[in-house]
DNA sequence: CTGAAAGCGCTTACAG
DNA sequence: CTGAAAGCGCTTACAG
């Protein structure tokens, strides 16, 4: 089962490989006779003529591939993002190679080096913990690189991401005008800043409504241990003499072994305890009672991140500015 | 910003790129002196040499690429198996391009072409309704495929999926014996075969046990419009006078949907009606009772089309049989 | 032990 | 209007 070639189509047609290469890629066709265009489709039909993207890509010396990086494909989360951006980027022509790292930062740099090798015209990637090196190491390439969701400080590449300091003050602010005066937060151990910038919208809105922000309210969770952190967590927010009346859960992972938890404790919602969470689940809506959520612009953030890398790629000295766009509070029962 | 090739190694190490492209892969090496591979070693990390795996794919044909296409990558179905593929995969030096064609045939179709022309080594398949002819055609090319999870009979090819008729079977006995009588069904309507394996597997139950088949306990639901025809369903099968005591959903989605309908209703689950439900979700567990659900081999479907198709790969005589794997039922408080 | 050369399947500047 | 030829970056059979 030969793959038939350009070379196959030139003969079958009569003609050079050129004619054909041109006449099927629509260039020059002006000056090509109807008659040997013709002849060329004609023999390219019949003999059910492919081009072949990978010899095209050499000599190109582009492959219209984009690497996509992310934490772990298996969080809707990222799958989510995956599939806008995949729509997205179909559009301009490109195809998307996932690679999920598995929060892992030396998976991450395997990765990197696999679709460097590659040749991927650009990486959008969603970056772990302890990866920044990884992703200078990658801008230095000069290979084009956007980020998404999480960041580092001081990195001078496109950003884009959503105002996690300012989503989490105005869960925080929304809970106190509730009447809550107490409240605990659950988030990873992590050096993250996307999720420490959470932590800190927390305290500022507590401290702006005048509570006092209580270093045993703040549970840091290991990634990596949740199941059995998180349950314990809870017991300690909800045993104090002073307990908690309201849990804000950083992440939607942290959210979901939360409401576990919650789930066989007899505790009234939101009346005894009010709870609030970043991202979205499909499980937020059929707990006790629907749960007060924060939804990330998952569409903005992926087209954005799709507008910039084949901007950067078309035109390497594209000025970018980091974007963040905005969160939405979806109130419901829970809080 | 150029890239650095075989051939500048070549020229900085002083010797010819054959020596570079033997020393580099490891091959040959007893025949070359320790001297000139230490001098290529060298030159090529002081140059920070990378390997162009396109060019090195157009000699070879072969990319080492495999085409995974799910139905829709957002499903945390479809995005658990491409964890795991991606995983498994890459242990044998493989990368997984993922397309994702939104439940719609022609998509595939798209998918199917692009990535033949990108010269996959080969196709892990989910297949879409209507896309039989699209996979058969992909067949005839001699590509090597797999199908997963759904299927369509009669196809000669490797078939990787569950027993869903065996899986619905079970699923309805222990509804049964429960001392349920008149179970309900929701499930899409659709010539997809696996979904209706499960219908049968929920009828044969049904009529085993001595109860009767009442075609109004079967609702068939359009699968675009999910969130209007489910509440619908479930209103219609708790109206009538001989009204339902359990509920079976056929997919995490129905079930999903059903499950929000439920929460708004004042039901005492499972006593005035049970719930079981096909797939996995993390909204499962958080429900009023934690939900009976079924749940799919999915590491062991993965796992199988990776071996499958990289056999298939290294040698296209391969003998396939079909695989069915057992799910299992996971019996929580809904039933 | 090492090098010159062909070739994978395209594209494209050049010549006619 | 059309063709011969070079070249993308590799690998590899062959010659020495």
């Amino acid at each position: 089962m030969k793959r038939v070639s350009i070379k196959d189509v030139a003969l079958k047609a009569g003609v050079s490989t050129a004619l054909v290469s041109y006449v099927l890629n629509d260039r020059h066709t002006n000056r090509i006779s109807k008659l040997t265009a013709e002849k060329i489709k004609n023999a390219a039909k019949e003999l059910n003529y492919r081009p072949n993207s990978i010899a095209r890509s050499l000599k190109a010396k582009k492959t219209n591939t984009i690497a996509l990086l992310v934490a772990d494909i298996a969080n809707p989360f990222a799958s989510q993002i995956a599939r806008i951006i995949e729509d997205e980027i179909s559009i301009k022509g490109y195809v998307i190679l996932i690679g999920s790292s598995d929060e892992n930062a030396e998976k991450l740099h395997q990765l990197i080096d696999i679709f460097l090798n590659r040749q991927v015209d650009g990486f959008i990637i969603l970056p772990v913990e302890g990866s920044e090196k990884y992703i200078l190491d990658l801008a230095k390439t000069k290979a084009p690189v956007v980020i998404i969701d999480r960041y580092f400080n001081n990195m001078d590449l496109p950003v884009i991401t959503t105002n996690n300091y300012g989503a989490a003050y105005q869960a925080t602010e929304h809970l106190i005008k509730r009447g809550k005066k107490n409240i605990g937060l659950l988030t990873f151990k992590t050096e993250l800043i996307h999720l420490n910038e959470r932590v800190n919208g927390y305290k500022r809105a507590v401290l702006d409504k005048g509570l006092i922000n209580k270093s045993e309210n703040i549970k840091y969770i290991n990634e990596t241990n949740i199941d059995v952190e998180v349950p314990n967590a809870i017991d300690e927010l909800l045993s104090n003499e002073d307990k908690i009346d309201a849990l804000f859960f950083a992440t939607n992972k942290l959210a979901l072994a939360g409401l576990r938890k919650l789930m066989v404790l007899n505790i009234k919602i939101p009346e005894e305890l009010a709870l609030i969470t970043f991202d979205e689940s499909e499980a937020f809506d059929i707990f006790k009672v629907p749960v007060t959520h924060i939804k990330q612009p998952l569409y903005e953030i992926s087209k954005e991140a799709v507008e910039i890398i084949t901007g950067m790629i078309e035109d390497k000295n594209l000025k970018f500015k980091p974007r963040v766009y905005n969160s939405k509070l979806i109130i419901k029962q829970s809080s």
